[in-house]
DNA sequence: CGATTACAAGTAAGTACTTACTTACCTTAG
DNA sequence: CTAAGGTAAGTAAGTACTTACTTGTAATCG
């Protein structure tokens, strides 16, 4: 009954290799398998947290044996970390688990930013980082829950994350506002206070829409993404224009 | 051998009463030994989460035996929600655990606003807002920890939090917002985007602080709390301010 | 070709241990 | 004495992990 249900839910996680004709407790070769098993443990984990989810419920949540799961990893552990590898933590050390891995966060990230830049657009430049980052958290939300686990756990991962990612985002930022203020476009304020007021606008977002916000019928933060990062970018950089009416010089 | 150094460590947590003369393990009123159950059971859930901490950890690190954590509190999650009062988690619906217990966020919050707000100075305001939640947020770091494993944990009280004391911190600065709007000293903007920003940097801030930023030595934010809060309230008061050189005029 | 073999994928039913919670019994202040 | 604070030693229900066994598939060989 359950099981059943479960079963069909695990199916959509199965990698599709020959997709279709495979049942959730059918026969699949080991790769397929060991990457369906921590797809749906990092969904469980980020739902329950590590300490809150049995083997056992990722077993049936796979719609296989618990004795398989011990088959694939040695250990609840080594499941763990195989989730951090096949997230392709951000260059944290480790090859991913598979091809279908994702990229660094970062890259994403820079990506957007380079577009932005060219046209040397301040207020595109922040809007397309909030964006960048609001859909990215909202794309892998088990990701944002996954690395609070961490943080909380004090786990060396999360400070690799910091590392690689969000301080690389402080520095670019930091290093953009600077430029800008050189450039006379930006008023003398304290830069890394300008960035951590951003940043942690869009950070706080993204948190709260993950942890808080998540019955749509009370929403608090009932905002698209492209408004919230639209709002953040004009607040933010009005806040540090250089000079009465000279707000509208750049943007638009 | 450890059951020593963790009766110690309890008995600083011990309420002193008639402190001094007390060992962990000695006799000790009711109220006592649940004020302090509860405070070794903060400290740990803070540590390990809900489910990473076992009662048996509880009762050794307070010095006492399993079996009377269950005589004070019916279940573990009983502890659970007794934290949660003791903390005073503004009206959560029952009443504080003992007289000790400290006041809600919320009212520390708004005494601090209260006061500000008599000035009608908007960076009073907004730094005193912001220097209360940072301060606060120091002060007790448990609590947030403990509230992080709420949410995560999707926890009920998490929503309640919310409820009590976010969500009333937002409609405040909301509606100050929207006054200060009505009286020409802010611009146009959405006045729920600039509370995001603001709020948002502010427990942004502090949970860097908490999670990431705990080695003095690699500190990313080394700015004192004050410093902080006037730049955050600065920024986000310049970028909703009314006009051009209007800076100064609001502040009479 | 069909039968045999080899082996990986899979399972049911454990094991050893931990967990929240209980029971029956002490101990001591008032 | 009595009642409340405290305990040692449980229990039932998990927990991660193992064992002994079955099945599907596909290459090998008479």
């Amino acid at each position: 009954m359950t099981k059943q249900t479960d079963a069909a839910r695990a199916a959509e996680d199965v990698p599709a290799s020959q997709a279709g004709a495979q049942q959730a407790g059918g026969r699949m070769c080991a790769d397929d398998r060991r990457l369906q098993i921590v797809q749906v443990a990092l969904r469980l984990f980020s739902e329950r947290g590590f300490r809150g989810t049995t083997t056992k419920e990722i077993a049936q949540t796979a719609g296989v044996s618990e004795a398989i799961i011990f088959r694939h990893f040695a250990t609840k552990d080594d499941l763990y970390t195989a989730i951090i590898d096949y997230k392709g933590c951000a260059g944290l050390g480790a090859s991913p688990v598979s091809a279908a891995a994702e990229r660094p966060v970062i890259e994403q990230v820079c990506h957007s930013v380079a577009a932005a830049v060219e046209g040397s657009d301040d207020l595109a430049v922040f809007e397309g980082i909030a964006l960048s980052m609001l859909e990215h958290h909202r794309g892998d939300p088990d990701f944002l829950r996954l690395l609070m686990y961490l943080a909380l756990e004090n786990h060396s991962l999360a400070q690799l994350f910091w590392d690689k990612n969000v301080r690389v985002l402080y520095e670019f930022l930091g290093d953009y506002i600077r430029r800008r203020q050189r450039e006379g476009a930006f008023r003398d304020v304290e830069p890394n206070a300008v960035v951590r007021v951003f940043v942690g606008a869009v950070i706080h977002h993204s948190l709260v829409n993950l942890l808080w916000d998540r019955d749509p019928a009370r929403r608090i933060f009932d905002v698209s993404n492209e408004e919230a990062a639209r709002g953040f970018a004009e607040i933010v950089l009005r806040g540090v224009a250089a000079d009465p009416s000279a707000k509208d010089s750049d943007s638009k």
